[in-house]
DNA sequence: GCAATATAATTCACTTGTAAACAATCCCGG
DNA sequence: CCGGGATTGTTTACAAGTGAATTATATTGC
């Protein structure tokens, strides 16, 4: 590739279309792993746009309801989420009346988080149709695919395999 | 901020300290391979903090490097990058002096990029590093778990299981 | 040739997420 | 009690990323 092309006027080459190769790319973890994320993310909201929470919203709210009684930035730790935008999501859900915050008397500098009523009802909703949503953006993966696509990400991580269900 | 009820109001609980469950949020293929993506790009970047490129500049440079005489836009397209941020990350790596853009006299709507000598000698010496760091982030997969995961990451995209070594 | 349309990239306004400084509170050793 | 230090959450400024409108060029139909 040191054609020593000078100036601006060189031919480069004919214009490779919109073949565009990725070369030794696709077999790095950490770039399948964006390039997946992104795109299960895409195929979820493209599906069913009108969702009423964002995935991430979802998982906050699923998980506080999960957890009566666990302080917010624990919350945050576990979804891998950092406290500053733990605040702004959680501002924003409470401002929808979805969760509320509690300061317990006993560590005033913690939060505690409960679901509203209507949080509890969103999330319900949201918990019914994401089972349908993830696996339709995941439609190419058969049932043996995805337990073993599910436990090669939990190996990453370090979490015990569940094979609770 | 609700003023702390307390009193008739319930408890909530005792303080579940930080052990917070995920109840099936694990079995979600997009929950995971967010938290998963996210690992992987903490773990590389604490793992060596001096890296001179984030990963998406490098991946945006290699494919620069493999690619001569590509779109910039078709480029963006294959990395899931939208056109609007392509240009911000372009015109952040032209600016250190690492990619060159270029308009082809045969359509000059379009850009083409090619990499600098200094881009060039940075994408070298990142693929040289990055190799090690991906699988750094990810040791806790063998070979054959790692080969498994990218094979189900392609699955899911629909792309052809690159079985070239 | 020329208007209408499509395409490529950019700009601008915005959302999402991060990093660092800050305020409040708790804890611990005198 | 009380001062230093740690913990918890918020604020502020910023970086990463998206979407809609804009500019410039190309293409197509008449």
């Amino acid at each position: 590739m040191t054609a020593a092309p000078q100036g601006s006027d060189d031919p480069v080459a004919p214009v490779p279309a919109d073949a565009v190769a990725l070369g030794d790319l696709d077999g790095s973890v950490s770039f399948m792993l964006r390039i997946a994320q992104v795109t299960v993310y895409d195929r979820i909201f493209s599906a069913e746009a009108d969702l009423p929470l964002k995935l991430g919203e979802h998982t906050v709210l699923k998980v506080v309801g999960d957890n009566p009684g666990a302080r917010q930035g624990a919350i945050a730790d576990k979804l891998m989420i950092k406290w500053s935008h733990m605040t702004k999501v959680v501002s924003g859900l409470e401002e929808r009346g979805l969760v509320e915050r509690y300061v317990p008397p006993q560590d005033r500098r913690s939060v505690f988080l409960r679901l509203t009523d209507a949080g509890r009802h969103v999330v319900a909703d949201m918990n019914l149709r994401l089972d349908a949503l993830d696996a339709g953006a995941t439609a190419a993966l058969d049932a043996d695919d995805r337990a073993e696509l599910l436990r090669l990400l939990h190996k990453i991580l370090g979490w015990p395999s569940a094979t609770s269900s």
